[in-house]
RNA sequence: GCCCCCGUGGCCCAACCGGCAGAGGCAGGCGCCUUAAAAGCGCUUCAGUGCGGGUUCGAACCCCGCCGGGGGCACCA
């Protein structure tokens, strides 16, 4: 940190009061507290079993297990955005801590990935030492805020000590297979070994035919293999030659490029890992039910396994039958073409020496036969990148095969058209088109010639094309099945019967969702425990050599290559790590020369099991005792899925990290591993502090800070007007603001108390830095009602309080226990202040109410609060003193305002005792004068009376 | 193009079940303290809820249509 960043604003200048809370005596108080809490080990909490065990801590406590979204260690340090999830958990932690709950919250880092390793591209350095340097800087800026968190559970994705065990939850799902059977056809993993005794004692058939025992041993290997729930396979993937590595679909754009580096991203066949996570969209799917989330992440979840109900369906041709994919399977009789996927395997069989009789001229894309025009078809969509396919605005490209199937309704032959609007990963990579009922057909059929017939009656007022919506069925019959007349949801019944019945089809589930792709071309990753033997098969390490150790590198840089450049191959940083790429070992069958995985596992891996890991982040003998697992996560209920109490990080992370984290979840629990079927019971979106930029005459970014308001409104820097703008917090707009500059300035607990009283925790708002001294204010405030200034001596009084400031303590602390049970931390903070606000009036103020506004205080100032409790005579801490309780006594007032309203205007207020009765209120209230110049005379029609806070008088 | 969320004093935000538009903070104003100053203290001004309709005795809140801001998805058959 440079000189300069030292700031100029200051709370306390030496002509002060001696003992004035200011930011200097705040510093002092925080040291000392931060410090005694670290001796003292306030914050650890017990467990019931494994290393850490004390059951009789545990024991008549409720637990609640407090999660953060761990960080990642970035060089860059934190602004004042970072740490607002952090406070916020922090206070309800402290809160229900107090309330009795034996808390568990703690944090670690998400220390892997590619950031870390570009920047330790750019320095020079090992990625672990800029990694840890990193975390130790980080753990300075977070301790010096004063989190509640057991310190000792603070685990990097990158210590072996966690790693290991990322290796071990790998081979958890490396063993396993998905039976789709099990569980009443839910599904559920299980161990390969009961897959393999099923298929040797013939309770399962053996895929292929033929007997377990009639294949090879690697022929077993392979059906195995298959099988998996982590699996290696030659697939189309996303090759990113910018990053030097392969790229999961979820770390893609929507236009084609990645998600980190905005480098083109092009589709390439690579034999790769992969997870399996398809296996499990239907319970992905169906438990978001039952999870408290947001709505927003569980639509974004539901939208990202994208699970539609449709049908497959056969169309004949002479080399064998296409199957499409459909969801509208009730416009089949209005099929006027089919179309694959330029990668479809039935397109070379298709293709005829010549073109047939009755092609189009716009068919063939001016080729002189269809072996030609398809193959430059296939060539132009191969080439292009998904960027492309976009930026040419959706227009509908495709190709005539040559080759024509049979509608199976209407026994017609149909067109088989190649268009890379069809997907090939996706359904069956053909499709039946229906241009009067999809638009995308529509405009391919117009574009092409082909023909259009309407199955669906479009409503009469209908001037549009393709008609999505829904209708009586039309012109679709045969001989055996009608569907004219019905609805679109009745049609689709009677034809999936029909076609089900004459076996041209079935009704079938098709999803959005892809196997994750799971191998990355980088150094700073978890290495695989996998190696491969002399037949380049993949063999698992026993769990007993784990942890394969990270090898040190010459270069850690990935190969570089040209960001366009489609076909460069990638090559992991791995590959340089000299002798260890090869290694010799005994797995069975004697020792042998085997081959490492060269790969390393996606920045998500450490992050799918990290919440599992802070419960017994020192148990060496397994991830997590069993015991500790379903005291802190185990489900309360037969209903509740378990996990985490809650929750806390940015929307951002909607789909990646929470849908590969229930996954994993869901895979330990299938085995048995872990008794919660989810991870994450409740979640919590916090907004983002953003903050404003300015922008000089020539654009470039001016400093923030520095930036003057005109009378007129209008910004300034260095008296040169500039412009405004509003976003992120970045070093490159020069409106960064600091942690470390607000300790400096006002000290953590002002701090914290801002961030707090800022606005509700889930909505974004603009950073105010003039604004901080509000929260300062605050806390001077309650500190002089509890000490003297120049004397630092105690000022509250041991005589009682009188009623109404008792019935304002009371409200406060009915209200204020209300709003950080619902995180509503903001309105806390404003009854704190209003309470002290009214205190400020006394004389001196009572201990009775001194006391439990101490105690209110402590979540969101605890060193300050922990001072003043200490200065109040308690010896220990007040972590684990009781949250004041309201007494109800004190909650009821001697007089209610009753407003009158005369057609829902007020004309009169009434002071009324608050038990007072319905039609006692309607006589006093049709007494008042202001309520009869109101009336003007005019007749009463009705009189609406909710006793005892309105009553609403309506004329004729 | 489709879907979701949000629009309240100059600014950040409250308003619990549809019932007095205002809790709190910033800024502004006035005063006190001070040799002077303020990030100290006290007092205080300020909106009818983005716009237009509707439902209701009564709408910031519910419904419809616009406008503005933010986010997600985007050839997924």
């Amino acid at each position: 940190m440079s000189e300069q960043t030292s700031t100029t604003i200051r709370a306390g200048e030496p002509d002060q009061p001696a003992h004035r809370y200011t930011a200097d005596l705040a510093a002092r108080i925080e040291a000392q507290w931060q410090d005694r809490w670290h001796s003292e080990g306030t914050f650890r909490a017990p467990n019931p079993a494994g290393p850490w065990a004390d059951p009789e801590q545990v024991a008549g406590r409720e637990k609640l297990y407090i999660l953060d979204m761990f960080p990642y260690p970035s060089g860059a340090g934190l602004h004042v955005g970072h740490p607002l999830g952090y406070i916020a958990t922090d206070v309800y932690g402290r809160f229900q801590r107090m309330r009795g709950r034996n808390v568990l919250h703690a944090l670690g880092y998400d220390a892997f990935g590619l950031p870390a390793e570009q920047y330790a591209i750019q320095t020079g350095a090992h990625p672990r030492a800029t990694t840890e340097a990193n975390i130790a800087n980080m753990r300075r800026q977070l301790r010096r805020l004063g989190l509640a968190h057991d310190d000792r559970r603070s685990p990097a994705t990158t210590d072996v000590d966690f790693y290991r065990w990322t290796q071990w939850v790998f081979l958890q799902v490396y063993d396993a297979w998905f039976d789709a059977e099990a569980d009443e056809c839910r599904g559920r993993a299980r161990h390969v070994d009961e897959l393999r005794a099923e298929l040797a004692s013939g309770t399962r058939p053996v895929p292929g035919g033929g007997t377990w025992g009639g294949l090879s041993s690697a022929e077993q290997r392979r059906v195995i293999d298959d099988h998996r729930l982590a699996y290696l396979s030659d697939a189309l993937v996303n090759w990113c030659p910018g990053l030097g590595t392969v790229l999961a679909n979820e770390e893609v754009t929507a236009d084609g490029r990645s998600d980190i580096g905005n480098f083109p991203v092009f589709k390439r066949n690579l034999r790769q890992w992969k997870m399996r996570i398809t296996a499990y969209g239907d319970r992905l799917l169906a438990d978001l039910d039952g999870l408290d989330w947001p709505d927003p992440v569980k639509h974004m979840q539901r939208n990202w396994i994208g699970r539609s109900e449709g049908a497959t369906v056969r169309f004949t041709t002479e080399r064998g039958d296409i199957s499409v994919s459909t969801t509208r399977p009730d416009t089949l009789f209005g099929a006027t073409f089919v179309v694959l996927a330029p990668e479809h395997p039935l397109v070379d069989a298709l293709v005829p020496g010549a073109w047939p009789d009755g092609t189009k001229p716009a068919w063939t894309a001016g080729a002189g036969d269809p072996t030609s025009a398809v193959a430059a078809y296939r060539e132009v969509a191969a080439a292009k990148t998904d960027l492309e396919r976009q930026a040419e605005g959706r227009e509908k490209t495709g190709v005539f095969t040559g080759g024509f199937a049979t509608n199976p309704v209407t026994g017609r032959p149909v067109p088989v058209f190649v268009a890379d609007y069809v997907l090939m990963g996706y359904g069956t990579g053909a499709i039946m088109a229906v241009p009067a009922q999809d638009e995308r057909d529509w405009a391919f059929a117009t574009s092409y010639d082909l023909p259009i017939v309407r199955t669906v009656q479009p409503s009469a007022d209908w001037t549009g094309e393709a008609f999505t919506g829904d209708g009586p069925a039309v012109n679709s019959a045969n001989d055996e099945v009608s569907l004219d007349g019905l609805g679109v949801a009745d049609a689709k019944l009677r034809i999936v019967e029909w076609l089900q019945r004459k076996g041209l089809g079935e009704s079938t589930v098709t999803y959005r969702l892809r196997d994750w792709l799971f191998s990355r071309q980088r150094y700073w990753g978890e290495p695989f425990p996998i190696v491969f033997d002399e037949d380049d098969q993949p063999r698992a390490l026993p769990e007993s050599m784990l942890p394969v150790l990270l090898p040190d590198v010459e270069n850690y840089r990935p190969q570089t290559l040209d960001p366009d450049d489609a076909v460069s191959e990638p090559i992991p940083p791995l590959s340089g790590a000299g002798d260890w790429t090869t290694v010799e070992l005994d797995l069975g069958d004697g020792v042998r020369t085997y081959r490492r995985e060269l790969n390393v596992m996606p920045q998500w891996a450490g992050s799918c099991w990290y919440e599992l890991r802070y419960l017994d982040p020192e148990n060496a003998s397994a991830f997590v005792d069993p015991q500790n697992e379903a005291y802190w996560m185990g489900p309360r209920s037969a209903s509740d899925p378990g996990g985490v109490d809650l929750y806390v990080g940015g929307v951002e992370h909607a789909v990646l990290h929470l849908l590969y984290s229930r996954f994993w979840h869901k895979v330990l629990f299938d085995l048995g591993h872990v008794t919660s079927s989810e991870p994450f019971r409740r979640l919590f979106n916090q907004g983002y502090i953003q903050a404003y930029a300015y922008r000089d005459g020539r654009g470039q970014p001016v400093p923030a800070a520095e930036v003057v308001e005109g009378a007129d409104g209008s910004w300034s820097f260095e008296g040169a007007p500039v412009t405004r703008e509003y976003g992120k917090m970045g070093k490159s707009l020069k409106n960064v603001v600091t942690p470390d500059e607000m300790y400096d300035a006002y000290g953590a607990d002002t701090f914290r108390v801002y961030e707090m009283s800022m606005g509700p925790l889930d909505v974004s708002r603009p950073w105010e830095t003039r604004a901080v001294v509000g929260s300062l204010r605050f806390l001077q405030r309650l500190w002089r009602n509890v000490v003297d200034e120049s004397t630092g001596g105690l000022r509250v009084t041991e005589a009682p309080a009188d009623l109404a400031s008792r019935q304002s303590l009371h409200r406060a602390i009915e209200g204020v226990s209300r709003d950080f049970e619902a995180l509503r931390f903001n309105t806390a903070v404003a009854k704190l202040i209003e309470l002290n606000n009214t205190l400020t009036k006394l004389d001196a103020v009572p201990r009775e109410l001194a006391e439990p506004l101490v105690l209110m205080t402590a979540p969101l100032a605890p060193h300050l609060a922990e001072e003043m409790w200490r200065l109040l005579g308690h010896q220990t801490s007040l972590a684990f003193e009781p949250f004041p309780t309201a007494d109800p006594a004190l909650l009821v007032l001697d007089a209610v305002t009753c407003v009158v309203q005369v057609q829902g205007k007020v004309r009169d207020r009434l002071e009324v005792p608050p038990g007072i009765g319905e039609d006692e209120l309607r006589v006093l209230a049709l007494a008042s004068e202001k309520v009869t110049v109101a009336l003007a005379g005019r007749e009463i029609r009705t009189v609406v009376v909710r006793a005892p806070k309105l009553v609403n008088i309506v004329p004729v």
